[in-house]
DNA sequence: CTCAGTAAAGTAGTCCGACCAATATCCGTG
DNA sequence: CACGGATATTGGTCGGACTACTTTACTGAG
């Protein structure tokens, strides 16, 4: 009679699972290495090609992190981190599903602006005065943008709240900006901006969160509309 | 002299951008079978096993789906699918965090369900009352939770944006829960919550976004603040 | 003794080939 | 045509060999 092992779904599905558990337990810490490749094949007893599998999983997952020639170990296990696939769904859904991405994105954009509206300190806001100047004294679209991610990012951060400023960055990230905003982004659409960020940033400096919240929310607002109108 | 072959990263990494960019152009289809192992391998120019790191890690990302002696499909690209990943954030990010998903997820609670107020229906909102009945009938602490998932759920899903319900879902996760609320649910949790959830049936039935965004807020408030009062 | 350079060991990355297990297809039988 | 079993296809697993990179240890010059 065999000893019921409760086989569910393939070695390497239960490799992951038991070096996720592992981590959870606190087996393995962040930044801790882990042990060779052919000794965790060997002692979760599995060959190292499923092993490999396991690791390349957590690897993209953000879990671990694999460096050539030194050894595997465990990220920082911090919300930039884990969060990192979550840029995917941005990447690649469906045109049908950037609406609501949009959606969520005007959601937590407001939220955090509001937030940041109530805490954020003189250098912070300096910052995003930066950014803002930036903005309005580039007539490059390219660079326009980079100074647009960063003013936002730079909001989000200043709500003291990292898995919220991750998730905004990767909703706010140039290819999800590319998918959406293909042909809108002319001279108005410049403009519109330019005026919107202006009328953040003052209610950022006034530490005003309700007229931060609408400020952020009606400028995503203004894509998420344009976007919808193009789907039509 | 060679040809400058940009060579970036490991030949898996490159496989997996390939086949991201394969179905980002349209080339693959959601649902569509990919070739087998041995084709993509020899397309991509790899050798199979670094080709199948490649497929298990868009496996876990919820992209591609093997399955056993059949072939290797695309997922249909859904929120759902995509998003699964998301609830790893929930399972092993570190306990300091996990007051900062709560915030996120009070945030995206109190607006699908002030959405929600404005836009369900009969049925739905039966559906509803069905969950919220049960919670007060059973005395089960299992049999609640699961009650109280399908409450929540139902709600999100009611604001009509896939996206939204599923970041809800995977952040009100047993796992999840399981590891806020450790030591938390007494008896007094659960009369609390079957306050707070009668509060937020009555906005929803009176179809009261704002009652109802802010019953959904300070309904995961109280788990907010428990959880802040533990960390010191 | 200090330090730079180099050799050696250790480790992840890649490839190959074989076989197993689950599924799909084909074909003969009734 | 319906059915069931043989066959082919395909993903899952394994083991080993070799490569490329990093770290460590050693060696010799100063």
């Amino acid at each position: 009679m065999e000893v019921a092992t409760p086989v569910k779904g393939t070695v390497t599905q239960r490799a992951i699972g038991q070096i996720k558990q592992m981590i959870t337990d606190g087996t393995l810490e962040p930044g801790q290495r882990l042990p060779t490749e052919r000794d965790l094949a060997a002692r979760l007893g599995l060959s190292r090609s499923s092993m490999r599998e396991a690791i390349r999983a957590l690897t993209v997952l953000g879990v671990l992190e694999a460096r050539h020639g030194s050894g595997i170990y465990v990220t920082r296990l911090e919300a930039g981190d884990l969060l990192e696939t979550f840029g995917l769904v941005a990447e690649i859904s469906p045109k049908a599903a950037l609406v609501e991405l949009l959606e969520v994105r005007r959601i937590l954009e407001s939220a955090a602006t509001a937030q940041a509206a109530a805490r954020i300190d003189e250098e912070q806001l300096a910052t995003v005065a930066g950014h803002l100047t930036t903005m309005h004294e580039t007539s490059d679209a390219a660079d326009f943008i980079t100074a647009d991610m960063a003013f936002h990012g730079a909001i989000a951060r200043a709500a003291g709240n990292d898995v919220l400023a991750a998730i905004i960055e990767r909703l706010s990230s140039r290819t999800f900006r590319a998918r959406v905003q293909r042909g809108h982004e002319d001279a108005d659409a410049f403009a519109q901006a330019r005026e919107d960020h202006g009328r953040i940033y003052r209610a950022l400096q006034a530490r005003d969160p309700e007229a931060a919240r609408s400020a952020a929310a009606a400028h995503v607002r203004v894509v998420e509309e344009w976007l919808r109108s193009q789907l039509d």
